[in-house]
DNA sequence: ATTATCTATAGATCTATAGATAATGC
DNA sequence: ATTATCTATAGATCTATAGATAATGC
């Protein structure tokens, strides 16, 4: 039961795009093979034909979607007025709390992704400095070694605020979290426009 | 082959304690029963008369430990002479760090625990409950309600910035961002708000 | 002829339970 | 007699592979 060219690379990106929902809805181990096939409308053994293993697989996705998160910061960075602000009441929006299925791969695999092999991590490595050196551009700071401290710590704020409000059982205390770390970001002083362009 | 009651309890908390590590390093679904059990030097079907299930004694593990968190906080935040920088410097220390096994259960398994039954979820609220409210008297802030905020966006960033650490496959970036959130944290302002608290 | 997908299965795991064993503690 | 622990196994899973099938594309 052959399908044409086209058919079968349209496969590929539905198992990558199930896959990506999927683990991030229940962990790497959460969905096997199997199932993960039977979501995407095919069979178990054909997975095999798209990808090399389960592990190449997990590789694929962290990748591909570390670098559509990023893609999205940047688009914002361009186009937003306020983009820092968008960025977290976007990230720590209630939407985004609850629908990892969609959203960040770090609030959703975080501890996961660290136990997964060099190949995996790699790719999540660079989806981490890209994100990074885009909030580099919106957070204030005497320098730009301070901004990019400012990054950093912004990031970590929104993906622990994530973390903290999916693992807690009482929905009060999530969306206090959720708000109590938009206000420290949004709350950092503006960039200082006096110093920005040094002209020499 | 019985052993005495107090024996008993000791291999009671033998599986706990093995368990408590294990979880963190490997993840809830990286250790069977089996394992676990051998690695406490005791045989795979002893364990159904400890713990009624591998979820219960999930949720027993996870309170435990996220207990005995809070209790070291509390206790820096009495003894300690500037306990909201020791807390830091310790938890994004290096060695927090590279050995999940001992360390934060959010940090380890975060995503994981908001994947497990209302048991285990209810179990870890109380101790992010507690975390919150030891971190609040450290933190600076205008009034109560900004201590707390500022708390939440600290413990926040704790997390984040250790996710972040584990996942990264670069050295010098990982440390860049424990230095990082540590130098956010310790140098954090209180906030300043346009609109103080408006006394009538 | 090639190959994308299918069915079927091998070989490891996994959680949980049943029943045997042997030391405790009445 | 009670019970903590043991051995052995049931019944589900899991990843990965082998070989069959059937439509594409030369």
């Amino acid at each position: 039961m052959k399908v044409s060219k086209e058919k079968a690379a349209e496969s590929r990106e539905r198992i990558l795009d199930t896959a990506a929902r999927l683990f991030r809805e229940r962990g790497f181990d959460g969905i096997g093979v199997a199932d993960l096939m039977k979501s995407a409308g095919l069979t178990h053994g054909g997975f095999y034909g798209h990808f090399a293993s389960k592990d190449d697989l997990i590789a694929q996705v962290s990748e591909r979607v570390t670098s559509k998160s990023s893609k999205r910061w940047a688009k914002a960075a361009e186009e937003s007025e306020d983009p820092l602000t968008e960025i977290a009441s976007s990230y720590l929006s209630k939407r985004h709390r609850d629908d990892p299925g969609a959203g960040c791969l770090l609030a959703a695999l975080g501890p996961d992704v660290a136990r997964q092999s060099s190949k995996v991590r790699s790719g999540v490595t660079d989806g981490i400095r890209s994100a990074i050196d885009i909030l580099s551009t919106m957070t204030a700071g005497a320098s730009d070694a301070e901004k990019r401290e400012a990054a950093i710590a912004t990031y970590a704020g929104l993906i622990g605020a994530v973390v903290l409000s999916r693992s807690v059982d009482d929905p009060v205390l999530s969306e206090e979290i959720l708000a109590a770390v938009l206000a420290s970001i949004t709350q950092m002083p503006p960039p200082k426009r006096d110093t920005p362009t040094d002209v020499g």
